[in-house]
RNA sequence: GGCGGGGUAGCUCAGUUGGUUAGAGCGACGGUCUCAUAAUCCGUAGGUCGAGAGUUCGAAUCUCUCCCCCGCUACCA
């Protein structure tokens, strides 16, 4: 009876098609596809899945300003994720799209199995509705006939909808998430999810929207189509062919979704209770990740800081993205962009500590064994003293670091066999060695140390540096694929051919020098007005509530929404106040005049003579 | 307002169940080798561990109060 290979099935977020890639996306999808080409090598057969959320109203009205089809639009926009993928050498095995037809059928079958139990039902909606957000609002939270949220001008709307029973899973829910500790990820996101939405009780969920015409049809009377959110979960089990696919029986439940920490909430209480009522099993994990902001910023489109993936890519290559995605960055929590820190893992650790040690290593190689890589003496072929630095980067503890999703901390113990291995060949000299015809035993051990570093490095990085892994892998005179060998080769040492030659290429990682002075200033700057911009908004804010003792009731608006850019021009920014007589008023502030530190106090006085007029008219 | 997480060297952070001179990485500075991508390697850098009080033989580590930052969420009918 041949044995099973275990199977492990990953999933990325499936990214709205009315946003171009940015690097948020990048960064989870980059995780997921990490962990998945870790798995295939350690031996798991992996399905890796990514794709397109192309459904809703907030489509159809991009695709209409754009005089487009919604699907013209999300055939334009998925290349571009497409083209993304490709180049960051994202190794998903499905591309799914919310209007392939399979998933369609699958999303219709679902909403139709979850009818037949019971848990939906009919009954008729009136109240107000915010378009773009694509959300209901009790009146109690309009304001001033505004969305809470967006701002933006909300409708009456009255339809008949079919709601998900989701309240009628709230005990069993809560017993599934004390039984399964581990399901949401990390523990601080759930317990904020926790503490605010399954405590509170779980409201049913209008699952069908009769307004909304860009949608899958929902298999009842009428005309009324799939709510987006109920539509696109579904995507995880139609993309293995659910209800009858070979890949679902094979691969179902997730063993973990990678998603954003802003759809966490979808993906732990509507997701796993559209489970229940299904009859389905539950995905093993839902982890949520953070953002990465730019600067003191969030990112946003309306700032114009938002970093397009593909330029970094032309200038540092798609590992060097990688690789800080992964390493700078804590896996679950928000990190920071600057081009400061990119440069400085750049250098450091990819030109300095890796790239150098291949040139060095390949050079001597070549130098002093004419590039072929010395017969390993037959015994102490492997110098011991890279044990510590190498057992900490053992496979055993990659796995457990790897079952974190902790990547930094992977990397990190990589990074110290690396810099274990400068260190050795700067003690153990082997220039030095060659000057003395009776050191050559001690030579081909020192030699044959090293290149055995850069192989297990070329496979220990595999997953997180592919392409990088395989040059290695090549000058090392390799002819096949890296990603095909197993991690257990990490374990063992290497079987080389008789006279293997390596070959010397160019440096993997040129230092990128230092800028002259006039460009740094120029492209320093921008970094710097964003992160100073950051600073005095909130020192604005402070001096603000403490002035008019507002406390919680002004700031700036969020600029994480991407919805933003559709409320504020271009190179402004809102400050909002809530007035005596409980309105929101939003003033608006020139982005440009928070870059210049002489005129912030007149921002700042700007401010304050609107507010104080505001309330002195409210009385 | 509620819940949660934080405030430790210039920067990013580690600091187990309280215990000798508070650590790492990066940056900075000085030195060194020369195989290498002006890379490597070595050394130095003296931070009232947010503030105050308390418990204790002894606290960054426990208790209380306060200040500040961040996240999630709510409300100001």
């Amino acid at each position: 009876m041949a044995l099973e290979k275990k199977t492990f099935y990953v999933t990325t977020p499936i990214y709205y098609v009315n946003d171009v890639p940015h690097i948020g996306h990048a960064y989870s999808t980059v995780g997921a596809d990490a962990l998945a080409r870790f798995k295939r090598m350690d031996g798991y057969e992996v399905f890796f899945l990514t794709g397109t959320d192309e459904h809703g109203q907030k489509i159809a009205k991009t695709a209409k300003e754009k005089g487009l089809e919604p699907k013209q639009l999300a055939d334009q926009v998925v290349e571009r994720f497409k083209e993304v993928w490709v180049r960051l050498g994202i190794t998903n095995d499905r591309f799914i799209r919310t209007t392939d037809e399979d998933h369609r059928k699958a999303a219709q079958a679902f909403f139709k199995k979850v009818m037949d139990t019971g848990y939906i039902y009919k009954a008729d909606y009136e109240g107000w509705y915010c378009l773009p957000d694509e959300k209901f609002l009790l009146d109690s939270e309009v304001i001033d006939g505004k969305c809470p949220d967006c701002g933006r001008p909300v409708e009456r709307i009255k339809e008949e909808n079919y709601f998900f029973a989701m309240s009628k899973f709230q005990t069993q829910l809560e017993k599934y998430l004390a039984d399964h500790p581990d399901f949401i990820q990390p523990d601080s996101r759930k317990n904020e999810l926790v503490n605010n939405f399954i405590k509170p009780g779980l409201a049913d969920v209008s699952i069908t929207r009769s307004t909304v015409k860009w949608g899958i049809p929902a298999p009842v009377d009428g005309n009324a189509t799939i709510y987006v959110w109920f539509d696109a979960l579904i995507n995880y089990i139609s993309a293995l062919g659910w209800p009858d696919g070979e890949n679902y029986k094979k691969f179902w439940p997730a063993d973990v979704h990678v998603i954003g920490k802003d759809i966490l909430r979808f993906h732990a209480t509507i997701w796993p209770t559209m489970l229940m009522a299904a009859g389905l099993p539950l995905p093993k994990r839902v982890f949520g990740t953070g953002y990465i902001n730019m600067g003191g910023e969030k990112m946003s489109k309306s700032l114009g800081n938002v970093v397009n993936p593909m330029n970094l890519m032309d200038t540092y290559g798609p590992d060097a993205l990688r690789y800080y995605l992964l390493r700078e960055v804590v896996f679950g929590f928000d990190g920071t962009y600057t081009e400061e820190t990119f440069e400085g893992r750049f250098n450091g650790d990819l030109a300095n500590d890796l790239g150098n040690l291949i040139s060095r290593t390949l050079t001597m190689v070549e130098k002093y064994f004419g590039g072929s890589i010395p017969e390993p003496s037959k015994k102490e072929s492997f110098d011991s003293n890279l044990d510590i630095a190498w057992k900490m980067g053992s496979l055993e503890h990659a796995r457990e670091l790897m079952d974190k999703l902790a990547f930094d901390v992977v990397l990190g113990q990589y990074w110290e066999l690396i810099k274990a291995a400068n260190k050795y060949i700067q003690d153990s000299a082997p220039w030095n060695l060659a000057k003395d015809e009776s050191k050559k035993e001690e030579l081909q051990k020192v030699i044959f140390t090293m290149v055995e570093v850069l192989r297990v490095t070329a496979l220990r990085l595999s997953p997180f540096m592919p392409f990088t892994a395989q040059a290695i892998w090549e000058q090392l005179g390799f002819t096949d694929k890296v990603e095909k060998h197993s991690f257990s080769e990490t374990e063992t040492a290497g079987v080389y051919q008789k006279g293997q030659k390596v070959k010397v290429g160019t440096p993997l990682f040129p230092r990128i020098e230092k800028k002259k002075e006039g460009e740094k200033a120029e492209v320093g700057g921008q970094d710097a007005i964003v992160a100073a911009q950051g600073n005095l908004k909130k020192k604005i804010t402070q001096h603000f509530k403490t002035a008019l003792n507002l406390k919680p009731e002004c700031g700036w608006l969020a600029s994480s929404s991407l919805e933003y850019p559709v409320l504020l021009a271009q190179g402004k920014y809102g400050f909002y106040v809530r007035t005596p007589d409980k309105k929101r008023v939003i003033i608006e502030v020139e982005q440009q005049k928070l870059a210049d530190s002489k005129a912030v106090d007149g921002v700042y006085d700007h401010l304050l003579a609107e507010t104080q007029k505001l309330f002195t008219n409210a009385g």
